[in-house]
DNA sequence: TCTGGGGTCCTAGGACCC
DNA sequence: TCTGGGGTCCTAGGACCC
């Protein structure tokens, strides 16, 4: 079995350039979801030292008079795009694993009978994936998963490689892991990359010449599994698995928010989004989740980060029943904080209300809301601690008559009312959960709204 | 002023069972 | 004097990925 990694390179940048050519050859970033830090960036943009996660406010300062073009992410975009490149990659290799929205892993097998020159294959594909969208990819063949990673690594740093690279020897997977800084290895994270390098381990060849039983005893088994794919022995098993564990909504806000009502809009559109997703999946979910947390970088405020969950009477994926548990668990959530405070105030000895010292509300930055316990739809039992069956059948037909009607006119046709009252108190304006995002600098839904799509003139 | 979001896996330790 | 042994489940925390 050979394993050929297919990767768009520089994914959003590259998106954002098939329908602005102007920025090609340019130093472009894409920003996070609020224009807070910087996920993507071009050759040029990393060529002259943009750090990824590099907060978008220090870009000016760090980078004063060169031109970089700046982009707000564009998420719909992307995940079109991302499926026009996988369709190109499915028709080509049936035996396919999408691995994230910009890699996916074609298994090849090697049939002695038919001797087949997989790298020349390959150029041909990644060319066509290329002339058919746009996009560029870089494509790494190789015995294992991680030796792909690598090899990919090396097609999209050598132009040598036209676009494709084969560790095919023994002699070539240790001469490519000799060149390989450890950091870089797939499975080896910032953490023991420290300690490794500490320990005079600079390249992936080095980390292949640990002891087996030494990798195992400060990485665990996970660490051990790294270390055998690099020594070719195929080992890392990708699961196809439809069905979560958990599914999370959750964001940073704009600003920062303490007032009850803003909360509950908010948590009631992440809850409404985790419904969806539940939907989607054909999956009910027996647990709701919420947490929040004050925003980390404000060392002078009071810091707080806490979770509280919930347990659905039954399994549920109708918007109504989620929504109702999260506002639960945030009510706990909020008293948890509000019993914090108190506490912090009664050490004190004095009244505090008396000395104007009344405890201020904990601003929150960041909420999100968690289902999980997550079961099929099919496997339900009906339970006499649920709301009653008729109840419940509505709640599920109301839901599935929205699903519907979004996708036919769009996500945002129909919403939640729970998700739309109230208004920002730093704005003013209403609050929704979409609309807390900020997107000033995002490009046209070229691909998916016929309102964007690109005249010819 | 302004610092992302959504996942998975593994382990240790405690509670609990017979 | 001598204080079992084996198992499951849950949780928190740490590490990783893109």
């Amino acid at each position: 079995m050979l394993y050929a990694l297919v990767d768009c390179d520089n994914c959003y940048v590259s998106c954002e350039r098939v329908f602005n050519p102007g920025l090609e050859g340019k130093a472009v970033v894409v920003l996070s979801n609020n224009d807070g830090c910087v996920v993507a960036r071009s050759q040029e943009a990393k060529a002259i030292g943009i750090p990824e996660g590099l907060p978008f406010f220090q870009l000016s300062e760090r980078f004063p008079g060169q031109e970089i073009h700046a982009l707000s992410s564009n998420y719909t975009l992307y995940g079109d795009m991302s499926r026009r490149v996988m369709n190109i990659l499915r028709a080509a290799a049936p035996d396919i694993f999408v691995y994230s929205i910009d890699e996916a892993f074609l298994m090849l097998d090697e049939s002695p009978y038919m001797p087949m020159d997989y790298k020349a294959w390959c150029e041909a594909l990644a060319a066509k994936v290329r002339r058919w969208t746009g996009m560029p990819v870089s494509i790494g063949i190789a015995r294992t998963k991680t030796l792909a990673k690598v090899a990919s690594k090396f097609a999209k740093r050598y132009p040598g490689f036209h676009k494709c690279c084969f560790i095919q020897t023994d002699e070539q997977r240790e001469k490519a892991l000799s060149l390989f800084p450890v950091a870089d290895v797939w499975g080896i994270g910032r953490r023991h990359a420290a300690r490794l390098l500490a320990a005079g381990v600079r390249t992936a060849l080095d980390f292949t010449r640990l002891p087996a039983a030494s990798v195992q005893r400060s990485m665990t088994v996970t660490g051990l599994r790294t270390w055998m794919e690099l020594h070719a022995r195929d080992c890392i098993a990708l699961d196809n698995l439809p069905r979560k564990q958990t599914i999370c909504t959750s964001r940073s806000f704009p600003h920062m928010l303490s007032a009850l009502d803003a909360l509950k809009v908010a948590v009631a559109g992440f809850a409404a989004r985790c419904a969806q997703k539940l939907r989607q999946q054909k999956s009910m979910a027996q647990m709701v989740t919420v947490f929040m947390s004050t925003n980390p970088f404000r060392e002078e405020l009071d810091q707080l980060s806490l979770s509280r969950t919930v347990c659905l009477p039954a399994p549920a994926q109708s918007d109504a029943e989620i929504i109702t548990a999260a506002h639960e668990a945030l009510a706990d959530c909020l008293e948890a904080a509000r019993r914090r405070l108190s506490a912090d105030y009664a050490e004190l000895e004095y009244e505090p209300q008396t000395m104007g010292l009344r405890p201020a509300d904990h601003q929150w930055k960041r909420a999100g809301v968690i289902v999980g316990g997550i079961v099929p739809e099919t496997e339900i039992q009906t339970s006499f601690l649920d709301i009653p069956p008729v109840l419940k059948q509505r709640l599920q037909q109301l839901s599935a008559v929205a699903d519907r009607i979004n996708a036919r006119f769009g996500d945002e046709a129909l919403q939640v009312a729970a998700a739309l009252r109230a208004t920002d108190p730093a704005t003013g304006k209403a609050l929704t959960f979409r609309n807390s995002i900020l997107h000033d600098r995002r490009s046209p839904f070229y691909t998916t709204d016929i309102r964007d799509i690109i005249g010819v003139e």
